[in-house]
DNA sequence: ATTTAATCGGTATTAAGATACCGAATAACT
DNA sequence: AGTTATTCGGTATCTTAATACCGATTAAAT
């Protein structure tokens, strides 16, 4: 049986930022929260929150009241897999690479980054926070021995394909892209893409439409 | 008078795929390439590119054989900003921050860090990759001596929002905005933001829907 | 107890982007 | 020279997400 998406994409987007806010509040057991004031706090057209958070909610909100944080953030925990732990392998140790090793906050999302991999062995002498930069002749075996199913790919652009299909090969379901291109892999491979140059472009198109007038 | 977005913002996204894209290729003064080239090249739809490159292109495609890639990519290249340089600051110098001022493929879009900010007084001690850190003091100064357009914001999300009034009192005109939550300014300002947490949701989203069947 | 106000959930409308289609143009082939 | 194949550019359709609307519900106020 097939269960679509039943969240669309940019859904799926928002609940990071709704789930951020909760956890800014300062709540207990009993704190409420309306859908519209996490509009108002968040900026977001409430219209939006109110269809996102009925769509991911386990309680019904209450008239007048709204829903108890609590319960809130858990369904939202639930949703962006924090309950359960996800193992994953990086490669590429440039700097892109370093910055995730290092960033913290993946855990919170149930991201467990239990190897990075790099084909330079002067990167392999580092030891980025704990996490053992290995050759990627030993990419196979550890993420079989260690059940990783999630690959993130830091890698120059013009290896990334490549890189794709060795984690394939070696049972990754899915794939965190940071490369400039799309993949080219099976469709039940999942893919997600991170396009810095992407999300920059939008931003010097717009001011420079906006220097021209 | 107005000058709407012409592109819409997933066409813009798009840009900078074909720009690597054509890059990539080996090519000379007379290489020709189509449409339906980059968009099997690429494993986009060729609607789409068709589309795309017909709202970018100077020139007009000749059919049977293609375009001229040395025009193509001039044309990307105006629209993704790389003719004029805009200078911009970063705020915040954690490891993402680090890592974006490491990151020497920025310039490609004609987008120049020129200097960097932290509130922490013991990140101050590092010259990253040629970059200043400065005294959080000292923003506005820097901002207006050297014409900064862009702030890019790596600080914790609690901070973003007080940072980013800094950067429009100092006369910022767009915003990168790398902290998970929605910005709240004046609309003139342009804000991009990039959401690592968004993209491992998707992503996480998916596995798990997967695991379920 | 009644009224009031605010929220929820579902439905309907609107807007936009992706996709498909079709005629025109032209280089390559016979 | 005529035919064929391929590509372009414009139009039309379809799907999807955002937005607006409306009745139902219920806590709080009178």
């Amino acid at each position: 049986m097939e269960k679509k998406d039943l969240l669309s994409h940019n859904c799926i987007t928002r609940l990071p930022l709704y789930l951020n806010y909760l956890k800014s509040l300062d709540y207990d057991d009993l704190t409420l929260v309306s859908t519209q004031s996490i509009a108002t706090g968040l900026n977001i057209n409430a219209e939006v929150v109110k269809k996102d958070i009925a769509a991911i909610s386990s309680e019904k909100g209450m008239p007048r009241k709204g829903r108890s944080v609590v319960l809130l953030v858990k369904d939202l925990e639930k949703f962006l897999g924090a309950g359960c732990q996800i193992n994953a392998v990086l490669i590429g140790t440039g700097h892109l690479g370093k910055a995730l090793l290092n960033y913290d906050g993946f855990s919170e999302y149930g991201l467990n980054i239990i190897a990075a991999f790099d084909s330079d062995p002067r990167c392999r002498e580092i030891d980025v926070c704990g996490i053992n930069v290995y050759s990627m002749s030993l990419l196979d075996n550890i993420i079989k021995d260690k059940h990783a199913e999630i690959g993130i790919i830091t890698v120059p652009s013009h290896a990334a394909q490549s890189v794709a299909e060795k984690l394939v090969q070696a049972g990754i379901k899915a794939i965190w892209n940071f490369a400039p291109i799309n993949l080219n892999l099976d469709p039940s491979i999942i893919v997600a893409n991170v396009n810095m140059a992407s999300s920059l472009a939008v931003l010097s198109h717009q001011l420079y439409l906006n220097n021209l007038k």
